[in-house]
DNA sequence: TCTTTCTTTAAACGATCGTTTAAAGAAAAC
DNA sequence: GTTTTCTTTAAACGATCGTTTAAAGAAAGA
């Protein structure tokens, strides 16, 4: 009986999903280039040959797995963005609405699979701030497109704004973002114990308010 | 006639500034992770042991070379806090200008060396973001202690401010600061060319405006 | 000059990297 | 059962890494 090719081999197709699993953990906790092939394959209790044979190469594998964590987060971000421009047909959408279809998503993953230590924030700031050559590529792979829809949004709501402000304040508010997401551990350390790094929604919530009073105010301040 | 220890060899000397300065062009632009010492040794035009002869390995050389950046920088921040707080001694000092003395002296530093191509600006940035583990420590050494000092200015100006809230934007301010310099080169593709990655001045006074008001609307949000 | 100290050099060391090979094993097709 | 295809395995390959060695060269002190 034919099967469809992306389940002929049901034990294959196992080993090929916790190469994922072991790349996502590995890779969220020591970035590409702290994490090799035997480590992964041994996270894996499988031959290192396998990985190659699965994947070809490692460049493939990694890649691969973030576009598995990160395509279903960006879904979510269309998603709420063009929910909320549903909900207000005749008027431009408020900044902090903007902001939270970009944001709130990560910290819904992340609460999705919580007690998982899957690491998506580690993945998603990582995505953007490793120095390997190779992971240039992913940036306007997986947020290239994403960027344009977001900032046609802002240009909407703000229609007196120059493109160069829009812009530049754009590039702020992922930068902070990205930069936040990658160094929320050290809010632990950092404060005496007095945050929580584990608190994602309280991160989350804050973190959109201060992206989205940080933009407005660098867009009115020529007004 | 005997001299300081530091210069007993004039010639010893020469080529571990010319290592250090090989180590941060190189650094800038590829990170430790991607620079090797044979990379560093052949920018140099000097031999691979030499490298280990004056400074005994590759992480301690990266070290001294970002001391030897960062320090001045942070000289600079601390100078330029204590002297608004001279010039105002009745008053709290406005938060922006809190995160000037805290962003500006970047700004300076590259203009100092305009045309060098230092790229201080990706050091600071990678500084932050490596994912090497002997990295974490750099952070606590270079920032650990100056965080503590403009935490004690903003808690004085935002008496009322709960430290959790305090903390956590302060997080913020500081990751949307190094994210935003750690990226600030994709600027230019990002906006198609509209924005100038290049034009450190204009790019430094945005990000002031936009880290003040993020913090401050984080701060107020329950006042 | 002779001696001592500092510096540079060529060559190699052991370890580890991503990747490949070739053969055995397992599952489906026939 | 036989054949074919898919999957796993042990072992090795070539390259490159940070580091070390041992000897020659250069500069300063005596």
């Amino acid at each position: 009986m034919p099967t469809t090719s992306s389940q002929t081999r049901a034990n294959g197709q196992k080993t090929k999903a916790r190469l994922l699993r072991s790349t996502e953990k590995l890779f969220a906790s020591k970035g590409v280039a702290g994490v090799t092939m035997r480590d992964i394959a041994q996270q894996t209790k499988t031959n290192l040959a396998s990985a190659h044979y699965h994947f070809g190469s490692k460049e493939a594998m990694v890649l691969e797995m973030i576009k598995s964590k990160i395509e279903p987060i960006n879904a979510k971000r269309r998603k709420r963005l063009h929910d909320a421009k549903f909900n207000s047909p005749n008027h431009p959408l408020p900044t902090i609405e903007i902001f939270r279809a970009l944001i709130l998503p990560v910290g819904e993953e992340v609460e999705k699979q919580i007690g998982n230590k899957s690491g998506i924030i580690e993945i998603i700031a990582r995505s953007f701030t490793e120095p390997a050559t190779f992971l240039e590529k992913v940036h306007k792979r997986f947020f290239g497109e994403l960027s344009q829809v977001f900032m046609n949004e802002l240009k909407i709501s703000h229609p007196q704004a120059s493109e160069v402000d829009l812009y530049w304040n754009y590039h702020f508010a992922v930068s902070s973002m990205l930069g936040a997401l990658a160094q929320h551990r050290r809010i632990h350390d950092f404060s005496s114990g007095k945050c929580n790094a584990n608190a994602v929604h309280d991160m989350i919530e804050r973190l959109i308010v201060f992206v989205s009073n940080g933009f407005d105010a660098g867009i009115m301040k020529k007004l």
